[in-house]
DNA sequence: TTGTATGCGTTATCAT
DNA sequence: ATGATAACGCATACAA
């Protein structure tokens, strides 16, 4: 009925609480022997350690970092207020919660900054950036010296990061490409694909799935090729005035990535809105009034709220040699029409 | 630095801290003005108390009944699994749940059942259940007796539940709606629209929300009235059967509640499902299928694993006097297409 | 009405 | 290499 304590290992191999302890903290000065004894114990009663009682006696905290991309962007926004709220919850009773902001086209910067972290300033770090051969080597160095890393946003593949937290932008991609396929009439026609840089993997991916899925299944749809607009909103204008001059017959805008604000001015502004399909990642304020008034078709989001909580989750389960529940920390591709915005 | 405690508290206050703990956990035997000093160094210094350590002091667990309706359906299937993998998880380490399965249409039996968890059998209680006069008075009841009681799936709002754990059904419905009112062409035609039962109130407000949305937004899209299956397979292809009879332009088929296997078996027999475009609510294995298979356009769902979590986490809140974080316990109203299946 | 002392399950600092 | 014992923040039985 009422779970073993540590007491209950002490009697059953004959030892004393502290010989427990060093045990199952993996702590040097014990006989082999007698580690097997507790060991067996342990396993015997079906022992699992009660975490509060071990963080409230050994005064536990975790002190994470977030990298966060500096910038006026609105996503990071969201995240920024997600955090803020994470602050009020139970979650972080025994968290503290630290942001870094840092330059995102800086890798230099990035990695200095990850790495300057490690050095027992905290004990885990969640890093939402740009993969880049200087972030993985300071991803490696930081999990070397023992601070859990969890990717956010953006994963970084080949660094040995402890997990992701983020969504599957292949699968976003084919999401969009579901929806366009689906919103457009069956006579079809281009359809414009705007990015603020192609470079950025997540960026790639989602155009990736994006046009697969187009490719495939809808032929009539016609992807044409990414416009980049660099998140310079007089640039965005200048490319859409280009790309409709060139093509009057374009029946829908795929968004993949940041700057929908001033993509939805441009549109407006040319008076197009009503008669295309417009589908955009990310639900922020600004997409939200868009959705409401109709300018915008669908919003492809992650849920940021859930992304921070499940990046703190992680990175504490990491902390304690905890396994984590995988389905709690799946993040989902959602997809966000006028109806049910939250 | 570190967070005050309940020894702080006496100290600033001058008292014991027998005392502090009779104010802080309104325990009368205490002079108003001892109150209001204690009181007074609490806000002074910021206390909050730590429920971990205080759980651990109370040797604290938490009972919790969860009351789902029996038979086989595939959704409460969903949400006893969900249940399984709470158990495992570190949510649940001082939490015991407890499942009751009660017959669905009798609502003398339900409240039986609640009236009868209220003996302080447990500490707090989820029901999911159609609503009653007969589940309202039960759950006015187990308030009364200090349970705290959430609805789950499906509102109980004339009882006086501390909390729903849901989805808003109206806008539910009109998420469907605005998915087949795009789906189809232009051209529109006649929806079909399917129920185990239409008495139930979710149902209800789904196909309020449907209608509506597709009265003001598609009017070339017309929708029939409600066939019921009451859940019977026979029934289902029977209806079917009569509906295509009489109409053979049908274009849609709206399913607001459970059975879909059998309506997606009698459409695929009829093989009408290539050229229509059906809309089901509740991911399950068997709607997953059917959506991977083509057979299905979109699902209407709710995460269960949220659901019951989120159930869980607002019992504690209230056992232990807590404010929730709403954000969290927001339950969305997901939109699953093929590719952003979990 | 108020205070003292002990325990919850775990860790950690001393001794031995 | 091992054990006794005092914390951690809080609750409570028992005294006063």
């Amino acid at each position: 009925m009422v779970r073993p304590t540590v007491h209950d290992i002490a009697r059953h191999a004959g030892v004393s609480l502290a010989t427990v302890d060093r045990v199952l903290n993996a702590r040097p000065g014990v006989r082999k022997q007698t580690v097997a004894r507790v060991e067996e114990a342990i396993r015997a009663i079906g022992y699992v350690r009660d975490q509060g009682a071990a963080n409230l006696a050994r005064r536990r905290v975790y002190r994470f970092a977030f990298l966060l991309p500096d910038g006026q962007s609105r996503f990071v926004g969201t995240i920024l207020s997600a955090l803020e709220e994470a602050r009020e919850s139970q979650l972080t009773d025994r968290v503290m919660l630290e942001v870094c902001h840092v330059p995102v086209h800086d890798p230099h910067a990035l990695a200095a900054t990850l790495v300057a972290l490690g050095a027992g300033k905290v004990d885990g770090v969640a890093v939402m950036a740009p993969e880049s051969p200087q972030v993985r080597d300071a991803v490696a160095r930081l999990r070397r010296g023992g601070t859990p890393v969890v990717a956010l946003v953006a994963d970084q593949p080949q660094s040995d990061r402890d997990h992701f937290v983020g969504i599957d932008n292949d699968a976003a991609g084919r999401t969009a490409a579901r929806l366009m396929g689906r919103f457009l009439p069956p006579s079809g026609g281009p359809v414009l694909v705007v990015a603020s840089s192609i470079r950025a993997r997540d960026s790639l991916e989602r155009r990736f799935g994006f046009d697969s899925l187009i490719g495939t299944e809808f032929p009539a749809v016609h992807c044409l090729p990414t416009l980049e607009a660099h998140d310079d909103p007089q640039r965005m204008a200048a490319i859409l005035q280009n790309a409709f001059a060139a093509r009057s017959d374009i029946v829908g805008v795929y968004s993949l990535s940041t700057g929908n604000g001033a993509l939805i001015d441009a549109l407006r502004e040319k008076g197009r809105l009503a008669r295309l399909v417009v589908i955009a990642h990310e639900l922020t304020p600004l997409t939200r009034a868009a959705l409401l008034a109709g300018e915008l078709d669908a919003i492809i989001t992650q849920n940021t709220g859930h992304l921070v909580r499940s990046a703190i989750r992680v990175l504490q389960a990491r902390c304690d040699g905890r396994e984590i529940l995988a389905s709690q920390e799946r993040i989902r591709i959602e997809i966000i029409l006028r109806e049910n915005l939250p």
